[in-house]
DNA sequence: ATAAGATAACTAACCAGTTAGTTGAAACGT
DNA sequence: ACGTTTCAACTAACTGGTTAGTTATCTTAT
């Protein structure tokens, strides 16, 4: 049986969607307590203020993510195949922790003004990963040499940007009606690694590999 | 000689910045009077209330945008080139007007929840300027057939990730030495086309194995 | 076993500071 | 004269954070 979970963590969650929906200065530290179903009070008990609270939010969001990650790159294969194994464990944690690009992404906004020092820490951790995958690939010829840095930040811009829309996409939807709906999850994934590996370019011959 | 910046320009850009610096609920009322050096009284009586405010700065930094584009677009050329050329002028004008990515940042983390349609619509339409030259690309052969919106999106959110990510990338910089430096816009607008237009994974073709 | 005491979990009510928005009068420029 | 702009004061609503006090749970001595 795990840890079912703690009253912190159901404090965290209620934080982590509140945060996500309204930013930091945006978000309400009353609506965060009624989220989790506690007293207000009982926040500052069990975390903090309110930027404790923020810091606790990313620094698990992180850790689950680099956990997540760190499984796939180490796994056997080609580079070509952890990229896309990469890119596939990338979509799914965004599709099942959504909460969380959406902070990133208000984070980069800002200019990470307000990150506490120790989150972007942990967040080149995870860039490490990616860059270290990257970097494999190169040196076996399996990549083109790219900068690693701007890679990583493009093929993980790119998931971040793609399902971060997809609600901005249903609105668009319903005021275009044409206009190509959200696709599940496994597309997303395939269609990015399609593009960001074979790019958009038509090959003149599709050679073997 | 153009229409020397009117009072209401001056104020538009004040909130602008205030608004990609702080978000729409950070971003104080008080400050954007102070930084267009005008009473808080003038922006009422010149633009109106903090959302009139936003609304009015996100619609004049769309038009921009799309003015921008559609230059490049109707330009003639390939398909290719006028990608390149899109995403050039796509990377000065991030550059150029700094607020603006900024700003969509934060709204599509929201959600969009709180963006009025009148710019969501305005939005659409610099979309369907990007899928257009997709498609004409794919018609002619010269680009492989993937979703155009999700490509699109694929390219602008490469863009603005790049370039949003710059000052998080200077502060990590400093933590990390090692880590790679901001790049001229130049660099930055080859990189992407590249990236996107022949992809990550090393042809066959050159060089080869 | 149980009364007494200690510790942890929790709450309602409150407060001090902030913020968007308003107003009315006065000064400025043309 | 008239549109524009400044200024200072004001308020009504809200928000982060605190605190005094309550309930539940566990120890322990007898």
């Amino acid at each position: 049986m795990e840890p079912t979970q703690t009253p912190r963590d159901t404090i965290l969650d209620a934080a982590s969607t509140e945060f996500a929906e309204r930013g930091f200065a945006g978000a309400r530290v009353d609506e965060i307590a009624a989220r989790a179903g506690v007293n207000k009070a009982m926040l500052y008990y069990r975390v903090g203020d309110k930027r404790t609270l923020y810091t606790a939010v990313l620094m698990r969001n992180f850790d689950r993510v680099s956990t997540a990650l760190e499984q796939t790159t180490t796994a056997d294969g080609s580079a070509r195949e952890r990229l896309e194994a990469l890119i596939g464990a990338l979509t799914r944690m965004v599709h099942q922790y959504p909460d969380h690009p959406r902070i990133v992404l208000r984070e980069i906004a800002s200019g990470a003004v307000n990150l506490p020092p120790e989150v972007l820490a942990r967040m080149l951790q995870v860039v490490d990963v990616v860059r270290g995958l990257l970097a494999e690939g190169v040196d076996s010829g399996e990549f083109r040499d790219l900068d690693p840095v701007l890679t990583h930040l493009s093929v993980v811009g790119a998931v971040v940007f793609l399902s971060a829309t997809a609600p901005i996409r249903g609105r668009a939807a319903e005021l275009v009606p044409e206009s190509s709906l959200p696709e599940p999850t496994a597309d997303l994934a395939a269609f990015l690694s399609t593009l960001l590996l074979d790019g958009l370019a038509a090959k003149p011959e599709r050679g073997g590999t």
